[in-house]
DNA sequence: CTAGATGCAAACGTTTTGCACCCCG
DNA sequence: CGGGGTGCAAAACGTTTGCATCTAG
């Protein structure tokens, strides 16, 4: 499902990019893999070291350019944690609702998706004479475990108790715990 | 109530400055009138060439670190509307609670409360083992007046058909139209 | 008197840009 | 063959920092 998903990907790529008259070039092919192949948020200046370890080498500027492609064709969604860091998102193409969940203590970062929160945001959005083109919920918590045990084994290492990264509970039953 | 209202602010910014044990000199006494007497979202380096025409002038390391310490205070906030971009936002001392919906055509900020969502925000959070600390909820839309009549009147002129700025309506009643 | 604050200018990290060369279609 | 793409290095941008000087308490 990996690899044929990214498969789609690319093909999606090679359509907004050809739709724009835009040439799907080696250097954008090899960027959109890798971008997509990992599931991560990444700020471009660390992408950049870790995409020339591994594939070729691209240089800054195009980069940047094509960043700037891939968001405007709506694959990738800039994010942002605070402290003006620009954080690039592409898990938009599997969950195009997800919220972020950052840990205040370990900065870590939890996707999830809450059906209610989407139909609310879309009523009020309404309801204020507008129609909602994106949101972005950003939730900064401190870790129950983490304050009650002294470590974020949430996150930390601890798979067992919960999905290890991205995307958890994802449906109904609201209720404060 | 608005002079009245600042002398409070101000109060309350040298309480927080004396329990750090930091001295609220005429510079930071001049800044925190300032951002607090417009209640406008501001990106520092916007802020110092109007500070400095209206008021006296101090230096851009003095601003950015008065920035900070209010931040830190709690008394203002950064805020995010994509694009890399940081903004403080100095109302959230009059409405704790406030959300963002950002016209996409105009990117004009209207502010807004819904108890609802917060209620939903809190609910969500412990679900996934959080204690909520800090929410950003921003929404961008288009304006339905602007796509329908071809320009942004509800916030390009007139006053007449709703709130002018800041905090429309804030409670009740969630209907999708 | 002294810890802390200020102002300046230089440094910083990230992103954008101008330009010559290159290559895909 | 031509319009877009790339890479480089320089510039731009917003922010932070080191340091000498000043000032509030």
């Amino acid at each position: 499902m990996d690899s044929k998903s990214l498969k789609a990907i690319l093909g999606q790529a090679q359509a907004f990019f050809a739709s724009k008259g835009l040439r799907f070039t080696k250097q954008r092919e090899a960027l959109v893999t890798f971008i997509f192949r990992n599931h991560e948020h990444f700020r471009p200046e660390d992408l950049i070291p870790k995409f020339r370890k591994s594939d070729g080498a691209v240089s800054r500027a195009t980069i940047y350019r094509t960043i700037s492609l891939l968001v405007e064709s709506g694959m990738l969604r800039e994010i942002s944690l605070g402290g003006g860091e620009r954080l690039y998102d592409p898990n938009f193409l599997k969950s195009p609702h997800h919220n972020h969940l950052i840990c205040v203590d370990c900065r870590k970062i939890v996707e999830f998706e809450d059906p209610n929160i989407d139909i609310m945001q879309n009523c009020i959005t309404r309801r204020l004479g507008f129609s909602p083109t994106q949101k972005a919920l950003r939730i900064e918590g401190s870790c129950d475990m983490l304050r009650l045990l002294g470590t974020c084994k949430n996150f930390k290492g601890a798979k067992g108790t919960r999905g290890s990264r991205h995307k958890s509970t994802s449906g109904k039953a609201i209720r404060s715990r």
